[in-house]
DNA sequence: GACATAAATGAGAAGTCTTCTCACTTACTC
DNA sequence: GAGTAAGTGAGAAGACTTCTCATTTATGTC
């Protein structure tokens, strides 16, 4: 629930109006403990405001994404919005459920002077994103 | 060219037949000293092959990737494929041009126990891309 | 070289995700 | 309670990828 309304602070501090529609799709973030996917919030999101467009679920990624309140989660098949918390983190995705969670270890900056030598770019950022099997299918797999 | 070959090679031995649209796929992606996009690919192709068909470029995109020949890039916005040298590497793709450098230096899994131990997930893969501007864009930029 | 056969192809339809358009609605300021 | 600019829904459109199926073609065999 902070996390919603934090979010919503974020908007309008940033000068964006609360709609009934904004608040329905912060809703569905705050309260699903997954990140969710446009149409996956959308869904969610109806069921506070069952007339919501799917072109305003974007736009309101795209606000929240532009107020640093979302991030895009470049999953394997298909790109899915993320709510992240503040801060640097990055995430791993489980390839048999999509659960997603979040880490913010990360050592790849040490990488970017090398890289920079080794092919004259001038990195400006990255996107790190690990791949595996999240705890709950780990537990289905062994029950079997 | 001898990148040509060999990916041709690769086929051969995996039982795929040679036709005149894959060689004229295989030559777009050996010419290119840069990866290039399933459409890109596809507009350097037909030059040897003019009939060539967009979903057929496609399908040998699949093929060599079955094979080990190709792999998939994770551009910013939208996919692209691009031909690979055998090995573990990684992409560093231009902001500006959507040009695509190589590299190899990685250390993404000594990070991997750690995240493991933080979200009980299984780790099976990693996927790292750095964006940031080209030696040719900067040279651009410097220019004006 | 001709034949048989399974693989491969082209053209376009279809699918998926995302963005755009535009007439209409609504949140916020005064 | 206006006035106004921001926001919205519905559906069209766009970008990329996959599918369908009738037709072509590469390749092993004679
Ligand atoms: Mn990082
Ligand atoms: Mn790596
Ligand atoms: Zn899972
Ligand atoms: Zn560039």
């Amino acid at each position: 629930m902070s996390g919603s309304t934090s979010l919503a602070e974020q908007l309008k501090m940033a000068g964006f109006r609360m709609t009934r529609q904004r608040a329905a799709v912060l809703r569905a973030m705050a309260d699903s403990p997954t990140p969710l996917s446009a149409l996956q919030l959308w869904n969610q999101a109806k069921r506070n405001c069952p007339c919501l467009g799917l072109a305003t679920v974007y736009r309101t990624l795209d606000v929240l994404n532009m107020v640093g309140g979302v991030e895009r989660c470049h999953a394997a098949s298909g790109r899915s919005f993320v709510s992240c918390p503040p801060g640097d983190h990055h995430h791993v995705v489980c390839v048999v459920c999509g659960r997603v969670a979040e880490f913010s270890r990360c050592n790849v900056a040490s990488l970017i002077p090398e890289v920079s030598r080794e092919t004259g770019f001038h990195v400006e950022s990255h996107l790190l994103e690990l791949a595996g099997i999240c705890p709950t299918c780990l537990a289905e797999e062994k029950a079997e």
